[in-house]
DNA sequence: GTCCACAAGATTGTATACGAATTTGGCGCA
DNA sequence: TGCGCCAAATTCGTATACAATCTTGTGGAC
């Protein structure tokens, strides 16, 4: 059916990798929403693979816990419930914290620079009024710290933690709330910066609190989890 | 080729989760060692499934970790480097003792009775001389904890970590430390037992310690990584 | 008019087939 | 004898085909 005239970027990854990214980062960006179908068929044809390629992509993507598989039924991009919600945001409080404390330890000046690089591409994705792009980058940001921590495994685990907190935010922010993080990441940029891990640590243990209540997760689910919630 | 007479076990699972259990079950019991070439028409057919099914599974236990996917090569056993190893006691050490605080607040007679059972049939298993089922009742144990403390997404977390431990112990075990660890679970049990969350935390604590400390983690795993550090 | 049974359509689950990359074995040449 | 190159075999990567399952639409009975 299709001729595959050339992955068009030079790639190195499996094939599959590319089509997950793309999602991902289309999660990521807000413009796959909760609950939607994730179609084999419609996947592969927008990309130029076959079936076998884009389950591979939706299979990764569910062990991150970004769609749901479910048997005979297809991929969906996945709801988190209040609960996991809940989870999620305390699995980061026991992890991230620490981990900027390590980062402000070892941070040095190049690595403050490209957590600077992240502030400024966050706050103008925000000032151009693309919210998706700028909940990415506010969240590449935090794992740029688990890297500057020298600690890839931890990264790994709040990547998943950060994707997953995407949707969370997609389904259980409260618009009331303004202004985002970015003073947050503005003062936790200047500790590491000065190599204050004490600051560090502190900062990042409020700001994911500030995050986690600026959430509305007493009730269900802003955007409908399932018809039965959104009509009746 | 094969027949597919029925798939024996009455299975729900998608098929490659059997697959991938039981891989995963026999890293954890130490039949499969770091470095094992895991050829997939061979795996497919011990199972009776075909090469897809095998795939998936293995894609699934990459993602985990456990087995390393090499493009165009296959898929080999996962052989944890020293850095990995320790940055999955250190991830560990950040979740697991505040994760038996919240287990040992929460902690009823009938999850300490499910935490005995494990002991139990650990002593047993160690009695037998079967170290690879102790070692993988020992990692069920961390993981209970974490169920107990009813935070399923650490509890994934954890997992994960343990089944790398598994690895990390099978590479760089030294032999001469003996009676592993099953002081330091009992001591644990007797503070879920009395809803002690400070004494459980700071047991966890030590156990991880002593744990890691039991490793020869300065120079090259004692299991070849390769062929170059085996012969020469 | 409503409900249930059944058939048609659609979508996933699995197996197989073919092409591509890598490894291995052998031959020729220095 | 030792090195390098080429071909065969092996194994992975991807596409496609078929079977199983679920959804949906229709018709009949009450």
């Amino acid at each position: 059916m299709q001729v595959m005239v050339e992955h068009s970027g030079g790639g190195s990854g499996s094939g599959s990798g590319k089509v997950a990214d793309s999602l991902a980062t289309a999660i990521h960006e807000h413009r796959l929403s909760p609950g939607m179908k994730l179609n084999e068929d419609e996947v592969g044809e927008i990309y130029g693979v076959s079936r076998t390629v884009v389950r591979a992509a939706l299979q990764q993507l569910a062990h991150e816990r970004l769609v749901e598989l479910k048997r005979n039924r297809g991929a969906f991009v996945a709801q988190p419930s209040v609960r996991e919600a809940r989870e999620v945001f305390e699995a980061r409080a026991l992890l991230e914290p620490r981990t900027a404390r390590s980062a402000a330890e070892r941070a040095k000046a190049t690595d403050v620079k490209v957590l600077q690089k992240h502030i400024d591409a966050e706050h103008a994705a925000l000032r151009a009024g693309d919210t998706g792009r700028a909940l990415h980058l506010s969240g590449m940001f935090h794992i740029e710290i688990a890297r500057i921590a020298d600690q890839t495994t931890i990264a790994d685990f709040i990547a998943q933690l950060v994707a997953r907190s995407s949707l969370i935010i997609a389904l259980y922010w409260q618009r009331r709330t303004a202004l985002c993080e970015s003073h947050a990441h503005d003062a936790l940029i200047k500790a590491f910066g000065r190599n204050d891990p004490d600051a560090a640590e502190e900062l990042m243990k409020h700001h994911l609190v500030d995050l986690l209540t600026s959430l509305d997760l007493r009730d269900q689910p802003s955007v409908a989890k399932s018809l039965k919630d959104a009509l009746k």
